[in-house]
RNA sequence: GGCCCAGUAGCGCAGUUGGUUAGCGCGCCGCCCUGUCACGGCGGAGGUCGCGGGUUCGAGUCCCGUCUGGGUCGCCA
């Protein structure tokens, strides 16, 4: 239908006839000359249509029609070239034109210039599509996921695809229900990742699996959250944690090196989750920049502050804060109470190293004298305060140091920072974590019941839950966490006792995990596994504001899809007939009852 | 579920303490134009001010409710 692709152009062609096709980007019409942008996948041409009959005919030309057409590539004449576009040195002289359809007047205009809404570009998302950014993150990911096929394949692994419609697999998350005809009343469930099939797989004796697999979440809606994403999903058999982490390593290397030409220095380095959380406030530090959590409750063990009178009392610095007006420090405490916090405690360090604010006259002058020292302020800086229970003070100073962060421009945007987060604890007490349990042990997983001990935890954690480390790790990317997996458990045992401090009885194991048990009852081998958030690497590797612009045909927000209007009602016929409103038949099913997952399982999960 | 912001022409936006016929830019339609490239010139069409109620002589503007979108906390990795 053509013989060249518009965007391939170039000096070299010149005297040639071409035979082009694709869009009419822009007409600038002059009367007696008519210059036309083609614009294909590959990029944009100027076509000149001159007097006589091709004016004519161009000048009924409109945006987006659709044409094909033949001339002569010619260089443009002197003082014409345009060195913004690299065809900018030749143009078509057309001799035929042919519309093979034509445009209405668009929604909204394809113009790289103009900024659009977003709900309006969804809505016409294949026109979105044509622009040049949008389309350039589509295309992006395709060679992500080449790049990732292309290493695995390299290493032997296997690409499976493991079913949409299951039963429900236990992440922490609510699941997407899908009626079953057959069986009135009954419901398959859309998975919330293939950590089940996975390693079923395993047991299968595949040894390395790996699929970009669509996983699913009925939860609500955040910035960057889809109701259905997508995972890089990885298991392996006959490995440790050293093993998954380094191929994880080439993965992510690749991944960079030829999409964001940035060479990961390898290996990445590691950080304790103690550790992350005493120096940053959180399990994904975003370590392009400093600004670290100072431990104060010692510090204040015997102030007559009582604010400060906590289990953990902690700060962080802000640089040259000081000099921040009262508004500004009274709209640090509406932040910090719209995060749950009573207020933010500052002190304010003055040029003088004088301390001021109001919670600088409750401090004992001793506690006064040695305060700029002790977290490492300046003349001039401000100091932030949390006191309370360690995990929530930690967190709002973490949160406090993001925000110091993009308030001080303290990000380098075109720096990558890598770190795997690991030793993270196995359970956390029911209480920290508001989890709904899936047991009543007291403790819930923090990755997911199926997470292995750190070995030299393997005799003890049952006895010792609250600081039992698992066999986990996640990879953090300047505070995004962008994969995560573990070290699952293969033994009936060991998972009987995991149960047993989740307060899980045999009975609602075999209801809920019954036939992954029943495959580890068949020689099983050790394995682990990864799963990287697909959705969010593609955003950043791709500089995307949002993972919408990751996603070829994105939901909006409520889980609604602007461009085809789902979700939709149904006819009462296909209600009947779907069995909606059925009571489920009795019958001896393996399992019993859909299972309900309560927050048992978060692993990989990063979407 | 809580909180914050937004909703005015196809798109992006302005609209003062409530006051005549709701504006601007782009786009669209028509005409003109032989070297533009975000072409230019002249003319024109296009509005349930998200929706419903209320206050008022009078509401785009004030109040209440509601819907949609974006963000955020809860939730969810």
């Amino acid at each position: 239908m053509r013989t060249h692709e518009a965007g391939s152009l170039r000096a070299d062609h010149a005297g040639q006839s071409v035979t082009l096709a694709g869009w009419v980007a822009r007409r600038r019409d002059h009367g007696g000359v008519i210059f036309i942008d083609l614009r294909d996948a590959s990029g944009v041409a100027q076509v000149v249509f001159r007097e006589g009959e091709m004016a004519e005919r161009a000048h009924r030309l409109r945006a987006e029609f659709c044409v094909r057409l033949t001339g002569e590539v010619v260089l443009r004449p002197e003082g014409n070239e345009n060195p913004e576009i690299p065809t900018g040195t030749i143009e078509v002289t057309a001799t035929d034109l042919e519309v093979l359809s034509e445009s209405a007047p668009l929604p909204f205009p394809l113009d790289e210039h103009l900024e659009v809404g977003e709900e309006v570009r969804l809505r016409h998302r294949y026109l979105d599509l044509r622009r040049a950014e949008p389309a350039r993150a589509i295309r992006m990911r395709s060679e992500a996921n080449r790049i990732a096929r292309e290493v695995l394949h390299r290493r032997n692994f296997v690409e499976v695809e493991t079913p949409t419609m299951t039963r429900s697999t236990p992440e922490g998350a609510r699941d997407f229900l899908i009626p079953a005809r057959l069986q009135p009343g009954s419901w398959y469930a859309l998975p919330q990742s293939p950590q089940l099939f996975k390693q079923l797989l395993m047991v299968g004796g595949l040894e390395r699996y790996f699929q970009i697999a669509r996983c699913y979440r009925d939860e609500d809606f955040r910035a960057d959250r889809q109701p259905e994403f997508t995972q890089l999903d990885i298991e392996m058999s006959f490995v440790d944690a050293e093993d998954v982490i380094e191929v994880s390593e080439r993965v992510v290397a690749a991944l960079w090196s030829e999409l964001a030409g940035y060479e990961i220095p390898t290996p990445i380095p590691r950080l304790s989750y103690h550790e992350a959380m005493s120096r940053y406030g959180t399990d994904k530090p975003d370590l392009r920049f400093g600004v670290e959590l100072t431990d104060l409750t010692e510090y204040f063990a015997n102030t007559p502050f009582r604010v400060f009178q906590a289990p953990y009392v902690g700060a962080v610095v802000m640089p040259g804060g000081a000099d921040q007006p009262r508004r500004r420090l009274d709209a640090w405490q509406d932040w910090a109470k719209q995060r749950g916090a009573k207020g933010l405690a500052y002190v304010l360090v003055g040029s003088d190293g004088t301390l001021s604010g109001p919670v600088a006259k409750n401090l004992s002058e001793e506690e006064r004298e040695g305060l700029a020292k002790a977290v490492g302020a300046a003349a001039g800086d401000c100091v932030f305060f949390a006191a309370g229970s360690p995990a929530a003070s930690r967190a709002l100073l973490g949160a406090v140091r993001l925000e110091i962060a993009e308030m001080c421009d303290l990000i380098d945007r075109r720096a990558w920072s890598f770190v795997w987060i690991v030793d993270a604890p196995m359970f956390e007490p029911v209480e920290d974590s508001d989890d709904v349990a899936v047991g009543s042990g007291g403790f819930t997983a923090v990755h997911h019941p199926f997470t292995a001990p750190e070995p030299e935890w393997a005799d003890s954690f049952d006895q010792h839950p609250g600081e039992a480390l698992a066999s986990a790790y996640d990879l953090v990317c300047n505070g995004n966490e962008i994969g995560g997996g573990s070290i699952r458990i293969h033994r009936w045992e060991m998972q009987q006792r995991v149960f047993e401090v989740l307060g899980i009885s045999r009975e609602q194991a075999q209801e809920k995990f019954g036939f992954l048990l029943e495959a580890f009852r068949y020689g099983p081998p050790p394995h682990g596994g990864v799963a990287f958030g697909w959705d969010r690497i593609c955003m950043l590797l791709t500089g995307a504001e949002s993972l919408r612009d990751v996603i070829a045909f994105p939901k909006s927000g409520g889980g609604f899809d602007p461009l085809t209007g789902a979700p939709a009602p149904i006819t009462a016929e296909q209600r009947r007939e779907a069995g909606v409103d059925a009571t489920p038949a009795k019958r001896s099913a393996r399992g019993g009852e859909s299972a309900s997952n309560g927050g048992a399982d978060r692993e990989a999960a990063t979407q």
